[in-house]
DNA sequence: CTGTTAGCGCCTTCAT
DNA sequence: ATGAAGGCGCTAACAG
């Protein structure tokens, strides 16, 4: 009687895949019959009639275990579906396998790409990333390190808020100078001596404008953001371009944001053009501002390049395919964040070694000045 | 006399940052003559003269304890900078105040900004975040989810890889059963009762499609990537906004890929484009499809609208400014990371009170139709 | 109000 | 080859 339900249910179930749910109640069922709590080696030694450490052993793959044993053990952990409280681990080695990363903003491509690379490099050589915004608020990554700090995080990759005449005070020394393993990305700062990882931004920004200034600009507005080493460097490249070409840096063709998103692109690229007609060109520091810059071009009705030549920095996969292709100034992200957990677990395991750190203070990468179309020689000029 | 050679330092100081380096390696000095190991709460205890029970009532806040001995215990605890070690707190209390974040690839502008909302979120309410990606690839997303659930997180959010038909074995289930309090994101499973947090994909796709249709559309090539729910959705909204008026859906106007690439994009646009002149319109299912089709289109030398229509999916901050701007279907990834991260709590807390979880399986939001200038009436047949 | 103490799960030395 | 036991840093129940 029983099985003819059984079967008959059995063949509804094939009709109405509908039933399939039926499944799915018995999946959810489990999750409560199954004992919930974590499984111990304790629980392993009791049922395969051996000790904790012969668990341990067998496991953690050291000493030597009779085969018998070894056999029992693994059969058992298969059985419980054992997985080690890495907690637990974490609190006997003092490391945590764990490093983290404190950016500015996710959001940002810039950001995430590095990101990306981190955690795909950290994963390769078993590190798990933890990740932290500071939203470019120093106080914020001062929270985020101590949060980390005390999640006993093996490292950190960190692109730093603090600006570079910061002085910290006596709290905060402990988190910025190498209590724990440090590599600095992007932004670098002249008190600290940790490795950094970076593009050669002065480089360039110089590039850019040299290349808008052999194009025959010499009114070439900038858009800068966030008060950061990073930043200032490319100001400065861009300001000795100029100098270099017998001109004049003027200070109301420079604005700088706080925060470098794609909203202060937008005003301070009206500010400019608004205040300054006789702009011929603008070079725009980093991808969010390229975007708010290009948003008010846009509604301004300008046309890239006949009334104003282009440059941005930080390429992203759309600016090819932007009417016009833009001229971008690249940085190779994948490379910053690949780089700085490769270095970051040198120097973590160079600690455990009792050998010294790395002795590297910088690692540069180039810019490249990538020409599309977005330039176009300087116009005649209209009285 | 020392006074005197200290003066000078100080004036050569001022006169040449760069002789700033010598705080520089005080400050470096510092990290070797600071002793290096942890401070404890048997530390603190020992130093302020009380027991390390009296140590941890202070910091933790609970039971009671005479005002001076607080006094003294904080005034150690700044001293020494004292940070609490979380992994000890952890072994203790059984919660990590951690989530996992599973998603496919982090350097995908849609997972990026979920992340960031997560991350934001997680933040304000105590919770750290680790990350890990899957490459859209089921075996390593076992891999992560073993690594997180060692780690001993709190809670999961993930966009599993899983497909719809995926049937799980012994040794996974465990991990894909509400052993640990999860929320899916973006991709549902027919079989796991978990909670899912997502954009209605099928009428967003039929509204985007029925927007074409009404133009005057009837060949519509689609590119979809990914063997998810969602792209199956959306594909599924197509073919009902096509057989509603009457269009039978043809097979070969149909790509889909296997992870949803830019390459994926360029090489589905030009095969589709190519093997079907007959095509109208386009119609790409994420961001990244979109790119790499923009850039084949451009390739091609076709201009939108005049020669073919557009629409894709995931808005990106560019798609207003390329020429012409996009029109687009949205969703909202702030939301669904926000919202993701707030039930997941919920359910973390729900599962202390012991009082049941929360009984919602699916949280849908609206996709977004925004129509922009790439589409265009059909244009009149040649011949 | 305060101190003592027993674990959390794992590792590892020491003894057998 | 195996088992017993101490301890990582913190919490909290219990005893004073």
């Amino acid at each position: 009687m029983r099985s003819c339900i059984e079967k008959l249910i059995q063949s509804i179930e094939k009709a109405l895949p509908i039933l399939y749910l039926r499944k799915v109640f018995r999946m959810g069922d489990m999750r409560n019959t199954e004992s919930n709590k974590q499984v111990t080696i304790k629980d392993i030694a009791k049922k395969a009639g051996v000790s904790q450490a012969t668990v341990g052993r067998v496991i953690g793959g050291y000493g030597s275990v009779s085969s018998k044993a070894k056999e029992k053990v693994l059969k058992v952990v298969k059985e419980l579906n054992y997985v080690p409280n890495s907690i637990a681990q974490s609190m006997k080695n003092k490391r945590t396998k764990t490093i983290g990363v404190v950016v500015g903003k996710l959001g940002n491509p810039f950001f995430s790409e590095i990101v990306n690379a981190i955690e795909a490099t950290g994963a390769k050589l078993g590190y798990t990333v933890v990740i932290s915004n500071t939203d470019e608020d120093p106080k914020k990554e001062l929270e985020c390190l101590r949060t980390l700090y005390s999640k006993q995080i093996d490292g950190i990759i960190i692109a730093t808020t603090l600006r570079p005449d910061t002085v910290l005070d006596a709290a905060s020394k402990k988190f910025y100078s190498g209590s724990i393993p440090t590599v600095y990305i992007d932004r670098e700062l002249p008190f600290l001596q940790e490795l950094c990882v970076l593009t050669d931004n002065y480089f360039g920004a110089y590039k850019a404008t040299e290349y808008l200034i052999e194009m025959g600009h010499r009114n070439i507005g900038i858009i800068a953001g966030t008060n950061t080493s990073t930043m200032h460097r490319r100001i400065e490249g861009y300001k000795r371009a100029l100098m270099e070409h017998n001109i004049e840096p003027q200070e109301k063709f420079i604005r700088f944001g706080e925060k470098a998103t794609v909203e202060e692109g937008r005003q301070f690229t009206s500010e400019l053009l608004n205040n300054n007609p006789d702009l011929t060109a603008l070079f725009a520091l980093n991808n969010q501002l390229v975007t708010g810059m290009l948003k008010t071009i846009n509604e301004m009705k300008l046309s890239i390049p006949s009334d104003l030549s282009i440059v941005g920095w930080d390429d992203f996969e759309l600016a090819q395919i932007v009417n016009p292709p833009l001229t971008m100034v690249t940085q190779d992200t994948e490379k910053i964040g690949t780089v700085a957990t490769e270095k970051l677990i040198e120097i973590i395991n160079s600690k455990d070694d009792e050998s010294n750190a790395l002795g590297e203070r910088r690692i540069v990468f180039n810019a490249h000045l990538i020409i599309r179309e977005s330039c176009a020689d300087r116009q005649v000029e209209l009285i």
